[in-house]
DNA sequence: ATTTATCCGGAACCGTAGTTCCGATTCAAT
DNA sequence: ATTGAATCGGAACTACGGTTCCGGATAAAT
């Protein structure tokens, strides 16, 4: 029961013209039309939401905000936590995708920086995501240990490479940089915190690690 | 209904001996031995409940923990709420505790600097009460305001002896500091995170708020 | 146009956690 | 020892949120 749709998720818009006997096999079925497009919905509307009111709103109200109902919803996501992961997912991805970008900047320590205030920025506007999944005894860096290793391994070059430019104090790991920019996004109370003050928390943090004259 | 042991709290274990015909007015009753006695259990019991396992532990563990019914719990405090409160307030109290001790000290840095690691250490000891608060929908801010205030009032002070002092850049708010000092707390997900690391995460803090020479 | 596999919608179900209620129990005053 | 009020205990009630189920709708293949 329930098993019709797994692992659809990598079908794009790829046309399929091969035999239909055959791929059978491999790729059970190119998904529906409206399937895709209430599949993006949902995903879409549970981003915006969990962003907006946290991880806690009733599923159901996710679904009216995609516009479909409930069965719909859990047949693209059998479970709530299902739904948590795919957003995880694109979240880690992005951030991925930004950590790429500043390990580009010749400037190492202009590199890191930028990093830090973009995933700090991101973080404050996703209403505290990752730390509300904690909450929720989900735990993401076990649940997504290879991605999650991936992007720590590229702040850690950015860190590392700030850190041969001299700019930045050797005896501080990636994990406490990452830990005092988590923890500043959420520290302000359920209300948030406005952008710039975050922005203040950030250039603390990076007065913090700076090597001393 | 429910409203006889109202505002009972301040009782202590001073020796009524007015005649009670009028004291009854005022102070409607002693409150009987073992249900002071259970009072303090169930607050015991709570607080070491919830700094183990979070805020979320279902009531009846924490009745349980304390020997008692869940009725009897009720009567005590008739919500959830109420318990998170006096909770809390042991808390804040506490830590103005720690406050005016640390403003004792004649060196402000220092001062300051043992604050904060106090805090911290709490903070940590505690699970991420303040956090979990914030998460189930309870503004600490809004419902202790006055203590709250106090409490803050005591870390500027402390802060700006710090600053006056050449210690600490001017250009930092309390907020910020607390700010900073919270997130480090919780940041290293539901584990929580090793005495030792936090306390290194203190110190990256305390460097970024000093004067750079 | 017909047919069928897939998908949709939402009522109903179930487990969990907070709260209420009231008979049984216990303190303490006489 | 007796008595009555205060307190206790926990079964039962309620609200809420996740999940299941299945009759009806729809895409797309013939």
């Amino acid at each position: 029961m329930t098993e019709d749709d797994r692992g659809a998720h990598g079908a794009s818009s790829a046309v399929q013209t091969a035999p239909p006997a055959v791929s059978a096999l491999i790729e059970p079925r190119p998904m529906r039309a409206d399937a895709a497009r209430n599949h993006e919905k949902i995903l879409q509307a549970a981003e915006e939401i969990f962003a907006l009111d946290g991880v806690m709103v009733p599923i159901d109200i996710v679904a009216e905000r995609a516009g479909v109902g409930i069965g719909t919803l859990y047949r693209h996501f059998p479970t709530k936590e299902a739904l948590y992961e795919a957003i995880v997912m694109t979240r880690l991805t992005s951030l991925l995708a930004t950590a790429d970008e500043c390990v580009k900047n010749p400037n190492a320590q202009e590199g890191l920086c930028s990093f830090l205030r973009e995933f700090a920025h991101q973080s404050s506007e996703k209403k505290d995501l990752f730390d509300a999944l904690g909450q929720a005894g989900i735990d993401i860096k076990a649940r997504f240990s290879d991605t999650f290793e991936v992007l720590m391994a590229r702040v850690d070059s950015l860190r590392q490479r700030a850190v041969d430019e001299g700019a930045v104090r050797a005896d501080v790991g990636t994990k406490d940089i990452l830990n005092l920019v988590m923890g500043s996004c959420h520290a302000a109370g359920p209300s948030g915190i406005d952008d710039t003050s975050l922005q203040r928390l950030v250039d603390i943090i990076l007065a913090g690690i700076e090597t001393r004259s």
